[in-house]
DNA sequence: AACCCGGGGGT
DNA sequence: ACCCCAGGGTT
């Protein structure tokens, strides 16, 4: 093993400084405040891929909302979504309900205590069910996650790539023979802690480090080097057109939205219509605005929308780790004059002669996507991705 | 083990 | 522009 190399008193003397360490220097987070194993599965899951200080107030309302497993169970989806908006990853939110259903049906509303049980709640994978049942329940199970991996890599100068499964592994079972007896939720937190506050990616503190005197990273002056990660591959690019469709007549003053395929890319959540701009980027990318607002009307058409293009509104992009957005957001109004049909009708009957829309928008049989006409007011109660509510607020506030 | 999925904020 | 954040799930 890796490790074999560190010896028994360096590892002694890492436990022994850092648990040492973290008594005096732990942040008051609210989930630190009880050891409730609801807040920590909820901090847990909220913590994935997100910032401490993010997740605070959103734990903060969710735990409000949501003061027990079995109220989060018994919710509407939409409340939950709605409280998770902001954060990303709303997959999370959808399982961790699913998951509380799971701990009332087979748990009778008691997070479970073993890892078998733990593991097999939806979104809870190694770290998460590690992090509960040493924080929770105090088992000495690891829990390892980037900063983990960063101190370890660092203080036991650890050459293997993060980004691979047996790094991890290797890891999972350093973490598990550094855990002092009947200290493992400490441990674990003050590892944590150490990566978030002291062995920081860039310009690390090792000045005021705990455990810097036997820290070989730093010994070998390889702590800004470490950890070794792989780059991920970059996102692929993908244009689209958005229509922001003012309402007339009795749904004056507000705008259309959509909801979501219950699966997929931010699932169930609402957004503006939008369509692909082009397979190959460069060419509708480059669109004249003209064909671009035709193409969107036509699609609008399909939806059972009739609308007229007003002008381009303004550009966004949105990134995600495997796609990036570019759009293009074109203002509609929606259409119930004879004339204004009239030109819907034509453009749309361009845009099928052109040959141009099956592939790129949802016809009218198959766009079974949900509609609504909104105000402000209702983005209150609906859940959309931060790209649509700022161009929803860019709108609103343009008016 | 490799690969894919997936939002946002800090610097 | 780049980094990376208290990862999970599927194949």
């Amino acid at each position: 093993m890796q490790d074999s190399k560190a010896s028994k008193e360096s590892k002694q003397y890492f436990s022994r400084e850092l648990l040492s360490w973290y008594e005096q220097a732990k942040r008051d987070l609210p989930w630190r405040r009880h050891r409730n194993p609801y807040y920590i599965w909820v901090s847990e899951i909220m913590l994935q891929q997100t910032r401490v200080d993010t997740v605070i107030p959103y734990f903060q309302r969710f735990i409000e909302r949501f003061p027990t497993i079995q109220a989060l169970a018994e919710a509407p989806e939409e409340d939950v979504l709605k409280s998770w908006e902001g954060l990303g990853y709303y997959s999370r939110a959808r399982n961790l309900q699913a998951a509380a259903q799971q701990v009332m049906e087979r748990h009778g509303g008691i997070v479970p205590d073993n890892k078998k049980d733990v593991s097999a709640l939806k979104g809870v994978g190694p770290y998460t069910s590690g992090a509960i049942l040493s924080i929770a329940y105090n088992q000495p199970e690891p829990a390892v996650d980037g900063n983990v991996m960063r101190v370890l890599s660092r203080y036991f100068l650890i050459e293997e790539d993060i980004m691979k499964t047996g790094t991890r592994t290797l890891m999972e079972e350093l973490a598990t023979s550094l855990i002092p007896p009947g200290r493992a939720g400490d441990f674990n937190q003050a590892l944590m802690e150490l990566g978030a506050l002291i062995c920081t990616p860039k310009s690390p503190q090792c000045l005021i480090c705990p455990v810097m005197v036997h820290c070989s990273g730093r010994l070998e002056g390889a702590e800004e080097r470490l950890p070794v990660k792989s780059k991920a591959k970059p996102p692929r690019p993908e244009y689209r057109l958005v229509a922001l469709v003012e309402g007339d007549g009795a749904q004056a003053g507000r705008v259309l939205v959509r909801r979501r395929p219950d699966t997929g890319l931010l699932a169930r959540m609402w957004e503006l219509p939008h369509i692909p701009a082009a397979a190959e980027p460069g060419e509708g990318a480059g669109l004249p605005d003209g064909p671009a607002m035709d193409r969107l009307a036509a699609a609008l058409g399909g939806a059972g929308v009739m609308a007229a293009p007003v002008g381009a509104l303004m550009e966004a992009e949105h990134t995600f780790s495997h796609i990036h957005w570019n759009m293009r957001v074109f203002r509609f109004h929606q259409a119930d004059g004879l004339g204004e049909l009239a030109a819907v009708a034509e453009s749309a009957a361009a845009y099928e002669a052109n040959g141009a829309g099956g592939a790129v928008s949802p016809s009218a049989s198959d766009d079974s996507a949900e509609y609504r006409w909104i105000t402000q007011d209702d983005m209150g109660e609906l859940a959309f991705p931060n790209v649509f509510i700022r161009i929803l607020n860019r709108y609103f506030s343009s008016i």
